[in-house]
DNA sequence: GATGAATGAGTGTTCATTCAT
DNA sequence: TATGAATGAACACTCATTCAT
């Protein structure tokens, strides 16, 4: 489905598997505390609790560490993302339900969020288009709950109108995190929750 | 005025600024291309057309090269901004006018922007406080336009949705930027301020 | 037992001692030429046959290098001077002995014990003490061999002569190695040591 | 006499004294504080009140610097020397005097007789001669001493056990300075050089 | 499959020295 | 004579990656 094949000299898909998971999971805190750049293999290789050798049995590269570590975060992100919109009840409510689900994702994943955000620029340019992709899909994800809306007549947003405000909704929820520095020291989670789905519902001319 | 001194060797502040500015030229256009860490300082010696030795006379360290670059991006940016607001009209209008000038500043400026968010964080922890520091001056540029005209009652918004519409004006602006890969695809710089200007202003179900 | 630990990235114990060995013994001779300053890590490293990576793998710094030299050559002068004086006959005889055997050792030890007194003061205020407390150690020897001797009546030092008495002696031997270029031009070993035990212990008067 | 031209571009004889005399104080100092290796040339022109450009009017390299400087401290330590032992009385006498007085101007220059003794190695090969020949002139210094008074008839010391005396001499005095770590904790300047008068004279037997 | 010692190109930075003004 | 900006060779040290065991 469009990933991209990382080569492991390891046969066992179960135990390339597990391995890695181990990696990413020991890679994103420490790329977190310290940068991709900042973060050296042996590092990642400590942190999991393996060998520098067993690492590079399992990555030909540390760019494919972090290709890894943001594929993973994506997943989680649309993982957790689907379970919470899932089977909502539709309409404008359900748009309203799916961004503060989204929000409080953004809020849970932090880290792996802001890791994500940082870091992804220093994918090499054969790999940076299968997560560039990733964040589309989430976007398509709002586009999708819009489009419904729109059909069902409760929104009245034109073609392109959508795109915009779907990216819009995204952005606004990983706001939440990289600017966490400004607008956690202002707002809860809640209160600015409420009021982003104010705004973006109403505008700050529409009440 | 709160600017951090970066220390010379060189005695000649004029000199210095001349340099710095070209450096930091230089810089910026690496970093656009390669990312701070995998610029090296002789890059941009060569690139700004130094010896390493001259580079060196200059600034302290290859962060210092950064956070000049990011303190003169910043500043490029607020100059060109408060040109392009100052003595508009007030009111709704006014602001839509700002938004507008805004967003051409930040397509104008795309390269630096882009330097700007993804390599900040590479700042030490003590010159990153300044560039926050800036960032949020940028922020309160809008929360005060939003505020007068509050209060010239032509909009109706309480003391804590301000900085919220605020951060979203300029995020909203930079994301033209950063995720110019999706955005500048589907959208000219005109239809993407059409549509945000009517997104700010009404919501996606306000009109 | 009072020793500065120097880390190593490699695990295997034995080997960072032999690897050890050899690095030591490479600087002692480029320090001897060249003096500690003037000698580059690289040199270190292809002069006792291993890359600079390697090298980096055994040591933290090129002072660590400095301060292994010094350690090492302090218990190869230890070690043959206990050698050399263990279970020697006693008295003014044994003291004259052992003073004997230092000065052979020295003269045997020259390059060594010059890189030694030339290069120690570069080491850092963390390690120096720990050399320090080295020569005083040796000169501890001396110090209970003359108590030693006082205390069978052989010989009437008051206590506050006994430490000046060990340091002339120590003293006397280093001399014969850094004052080689005078020393060495006049006098054979065996003339030096007649006469320094002469004057030692009589004195330029006393005959 | 026998000294080493250290050529500058400078012609005014008197000029070129009076800067050389600033340099060398400063560098002295700093030398001392940090040694020859780890203070640089332009340190030395700050301190010494002048341009880099202008320090390298008046020397050709940083080693230049070093040579003025261990010229002057034998200089220094001769003149003194000379004045103190000047028109002293005779025989066994005048050299007690002659030593306690040496051992005096060692404990006035120490921080001098420090820089000299641990930066003169750093000398090039073609400088180095002319510091050894300082130290030989020194040494004979006492060397005449002693050979004045076994003419009187007051000591009875062979040709050869001259030299080795007059060394002795000499390097107890300097001891007294590059082992103050361990000798000033545990002796007054008084003591010492009462104590190795004593041991000079009789020897650690001879009373 | 697992290990970890070995590698060396590459990096930021320094500093003695020069030379145009 | 005096200045100080410019230079670039040289340095200590790092780290992704390999490969023999």
């Amino acid at each position: 489905m469009g990933k991209k094949e990382v080569p492991s000299l390891v046969k066992d898909e179960k135990l390339i598997q597990r391995r890695r998971e181990e990696m990413v999971k020991a890679a994103v805190s420490l790329f977190k505390e310290n940068g991709f750049h900042r973060t050296t293999t042996r590092e990642i290789a400590k942190a999991s609790g393996f060998s520098i050798g067993t690492l590079y049995e399992y990555i030909r590269s540390k760019e494919d560490i972090l290709y890894l570590v943001c594929d993973s975060i994506y997943d989680g992100v649309k993982l957790r993302l689907q379970q919470d919109i899932n089977g909502e009840d539709s309409g404008i409510q359900g748009v309203e339900r799916a961004i503060a689900a989204y929000f409080k994702v953004m809020d849970d994943m932090q880290d792996e969020v802001l890791v994500m955000y940082q870091e992804a620029k220093s994918l090499s340019h054969e790999a940076l288009p299968y997560v560039l992709k990733k964040e589309l899909e989430m976007t398509a994800i709002f586009e999708e709950l819009l489009f419904k809306v729109v059909k069902q007549g409760e929104l009245h947003l034109s073609e392109n109108e959508i795109p915009a405000a779907a990216h819009n909704i995204v952005i606004l929820g990983q706001m939440w995190t990289f600017r966490r520095w400004a607008l956690q020291k202002i707002y809860t989670l809640e209160e600015y929750t409420q009021l982003q789905l104010q705004q973006l519902l109403y505008g700050i001319k529409g009440a």
